[in-house]
RNA sequence: GGAGCAGUCCGGGUGAACGCCGGCCACUGCAGGACGGGGUGGCGGGAGGAAAGUCCGGGCACCGGAGGGCAGGGUGCUGGCUAACGGCCAGUCGGCGUGAGCUGCAGGACAGUGCCACAGAGAACAGACCGCCCGCGAAAGCGGGUAAGGGUGAAACGGUGCGGUAAGAGCGCACCGCGCUCCUGGUGACAGGGGCGGCACGGCAAACCCCACCCGGUGCAAGAGCCAAUAGGGGAGCGCUCCUCCGCGAGGAGGGGCAUGGGCGGCCCGCCCACGUCUCCCGGGUACGCUCGCUGGAGGGUGUCGGCAACGGCACCCCUGGAUGAAUGUUCGCCACCGGGGAAACCCGGGGACAAGACCCGGCUUACAGGGCUGCUCCAGCA
């Protein structure tokens, strides 16, 4: 049996890289480092993890639209994540908050917010 | 053709690249009695008409278990449909519209209690301010009659007409209204007709209340399994009863005394348990973990039969969401479609309108860019 490619294919997006529990969730917005950009808020922690996959969490309120457009923003998000996370530092647990001007942001928008984003954590936590 | 009424349906399509969720199949190979878990590939699926608000009704699950009642809550014209409903269908009555049609918190005010402000002379076995008429008086005015007229008010003790009268008045008569009663039709709400009564019995029940019918509580974070018994440890259970009045009682009003306790929907009747029991919590004892519940169902379609219809019976066919920090997407094209410009070819802009499951159904209510179809009404025109 070999080992998962860590995380699955280069633009995938399985179990593994996202936050699923609320412990975790409140680790990184207690001790994470607070960066932030146009409509996003993010919060990142070294995880500490052996394969030192990046991970990703969102926190979009009901104080940002409805359901859909949540959801809208939940997925673009997570589009955005999924396409660039082999160019972020690696072994980090993340968590993106949505602020309420994020609800009209059209996908462009949001893409230079989070380049803006990984440019920072880039040079925050250097790939060694 | 114009204006309108009702019903019903849709609410984007398509291509490429890269992804997500769960299902089935094949190969591989971990483990190996099976179930199972990993990898690769293939196939076919993956939010709504309101998924929403969470306003009703059920299924299902647990709360120890039956009955009668009290309290509490709900519904409220009639008949039917339904698992059930506060829903739907068909009617009745009232209101609106020329009409197709629309609309209604539509039981009871001789069971009882209560309320009806302000204005007004007078407001519930009412009432004389102005006016009208009669009498007295020189006049001012005084006494009497009168509810037809004016004025007030949400409401003034029936309406119109004729007769009648000093002026008036159901005082008399006709019709209408109202009440009682009888007949006919209807399952019924009710409708039609005959007779009698001179008219008495104002409104509010979204005031208490009365009547009829219905209702236990909590919700899938329900609940079950992996997880299993026995013994032992610590903590908790908070009221009971008597007297007076109405009542079988619960309950309501007032007063007094004392500490067996608990369970059955809040209480009573009734029933049951018990001196170290019963129930719950903590803890030994690890979990906001995994699996199940979890999606095939009061399911959808077609035909046929019964019914005005809602709906029901039968036959055949179809079913491929089940997540859980929560999948159905992102980007780039093309086309429907919409707006603007143009004679046209075409060009520019938009192309998410409202809004996304969270156990599942039936309804209601609210939001909504744009569009399709069917039937009907009124007006105009042609023949």
């Amino acid at each position: 049996m070999r080992p998962a490619q860590e995380g699955g294919g280069r633009f995938s997006f399985p179990k593994e890289v996202r936050l699923r529990r609320r412990s975790e969730f409140l680790k990184v917005q207690e001790r994470g480092a607070k960066l932030s950009a146009d409509c996003l808020l993010v919060l990142a922690l070294p995880n500490g993890r052996a394969d030192a996959l990046t991970r990703l969490g969102l926190t979009v309120s009901t104080k940002v639209g409805n359901a859909v457009v949540r959801n809208r923003l939940r997925r673009r998000l997570r589009e955005l994540f999924r396409t660039r996370r082999h160019g972020l530092p690696r072994g980090l647990d993340m968590v993106i908050i949505a602020r309420t001007s994020a609800a009209e942001a059209d996908f462009g928008r949001l893409s230079r917010a989070f380049e803006k984003v990984a440019a920072d954590l880039s040079k925050r936590y250097p790939s060694p």
